[in-house]
DNA sequence: CTTGCGTTTGATATCGTTTACCGTTGAATG
DNA sequence: CATTCAACGGTAAACGATATCAAACGCAAG
């Protein structure tokens, strides 16, 4: 245990305890002589305040839940690295949850408000019903990332119609008539408005578009799915909702001895750092 | 807020606040009867223990410290989910560190302690100097993932020396006679094991040994550390010390037209699930 | 040498829980 | 029917900190 505590230090220093928690709150009214004298029994004794004790009066835990469901997709990690990042920056401490793995969403949600958490990133491709209305409920602020906005949660993400729009313009521009959509999960509001977006520009450039969904945002499902479309009557290119998708798709096409792009074409989405590696064909 | 604590429900339910925290806590004596009646209060109230309260007295936080600087390598988000689920079904919760932005170790000690973690996993492929140690000053349990066993910390991993020692036979066996290790950072006990078992092995068996470094673990490191190496007098075959620096020789060895494993042989370590897809060459 | 006023300081209540410790209760025993 | 004893429930003191408030302290002005 570390075990040094405030009434330590005010002991050692010879002072009241309130003044040593004043010269370890910012903006607190302390002099010079008093700080450094406390300073000096707070160093001798390897003092540092305990952030839980103080959450209880200050009512601040400066404890963000960053919650996934999704380790199997490499650009979580960026997602990762760049949240954590930002918190870190803002002097708040993420509380990872592996959602895969819970019982079920409402165990989280208690036990991220258990430890007050004062906010929550929901890092999930999909959803869970109820799961952002449980955190708004119990006055914890939520954040969606890659959610649809709706007015009621807020939303970091990109324009996923827009997305859909663009991807159907540059495989048309590039010659390719049939087009095909292969999303990932069906349900997630992700899917559905890259779907959106891509169908109604495609058709309103003179394409044709048929689509089709993974089960999930992983290599696996994209593999299948694309082992599946190839089996059959095929589109000329397909744009796939996520890149690791992209990459299962290219395995699949690899399989079947196709080039991409000159006997099938494929966009992806993310820019994740592994859609530069070269050789990856 | 929440804001519904232990006294609400105590009054609600017309008992003492003793009787209702003892129906929370596991194991101790209550009525059938009054816990009825506690727990109906609680259900109307929408109560959950404060666990950051209860950890002043328990001095039990659940919490653990999870540590990583290695946001770039796909692998750690294989390791992050193993993680995070073992810490989960034992009912702790991981709180997430990314050192590669904090200032500098000593503040990320600083904060753990401050949080009361009960322990803290170090998943960094190099271990920072004082860091383990000042964790075991403060008493708080440490397991170094990937670390050398030293006797001083906890460590979960492989045997380095032997994985060194099987890519060695493995090469050797295939014909290869004139072999190299492509390390990661030069100062991880990683690299340094890997190397270590790799060189003993390969010379005891009549091969030729050469070595190198790449700068960190990572695709890029590999790619260009493998470039280097090719634009010279080489090896027949490499042993790279992770699969993520693999991937990137892989791509330089594509780049200069090699074919593997008939021009060049290459071995990686690790088994990410992206060793498995099919379509990086 | 007062008076007045702004700055520091310390006592004390409080945050939401747990945990001795002790008094009640009620069933079982003789 | 009195006695014993285990099980239960309440009181009050922690846990480690902050916040309010009033007393003490300087110091300049009168």
């Amino acid at each position: 245990m570390t075990g040094v505590t405030l009434s330590d230090v005010a002991q050692r220093a010879g002072v009241s305890r309130a003044a040593v928690s004043r010269t370890f709150t910012a903006g607190a009214s302390v002099s010079a002589k008093m700080r450094a004298r406390v300073e000096a029994a707070a160093r001798d004794l390897g003092y540092s305040p305990n952030l839980l004790a103080r959450s209880l009066t200050t009512r601040k835990t400066q404890l963000v839940g960053l919650v996934s469901n999704n380790f199997h997709n490499p650009v979580f990690l960026q997602i990762f690295d760049l949240f954590t990042k930002g918190l870190q920056d803002r002097g708040l401490r993420p509380l990872l949850v592996n959602l895969s793995d819970e019982t079920g969403p409402a165990r989280s949600v208690q036990l991220l408000r258990q430890y007050a958490v004062e906010g929550v990133i929901l890092a999930t491709s999909h959803l869970p019903q109820g799961f952002a209305s449980a955190f708004r409920d119990a006055g914890v602020a939520v954040v969606h990332a890659f959610g649809r906005p709706t007015g009621q949660t807020d939303v970091v993400g990109i324009d996923n119609v827009a997305a859909g729009k663009m991807a159907a313009q540059t495989l048309i521009a590039r010659g390719y008539r049939h087009v095909g959509f292969m999303g990932g999960p069906k349900d997630a509001s992700t899917t559905q408005d890259r779907l959106a977006g891509f169908a109604a520009a495609a058709q309103a450039l003179g394409g044709m578009v048929s689509h089709s969904f993974a089960g999930a945002y992983s290599f696996e499902a994209g593999r299948v799915e694309m082992t599946r479309l190839l089996s059959g009557p095929r589109a000329e290119a397909y744009f796939c909702a996520d890149d690791v998708l992209t990459i299962g798709a290219l395995s699949a096409a690899q399989a079947v001895g196709l080039r991409v792009p000159d006997d099938l074409g494929l966009i992806g989405l993310n820019d994740m750092a592994m859609a530069a590696w070269a050789n990856i064909n």
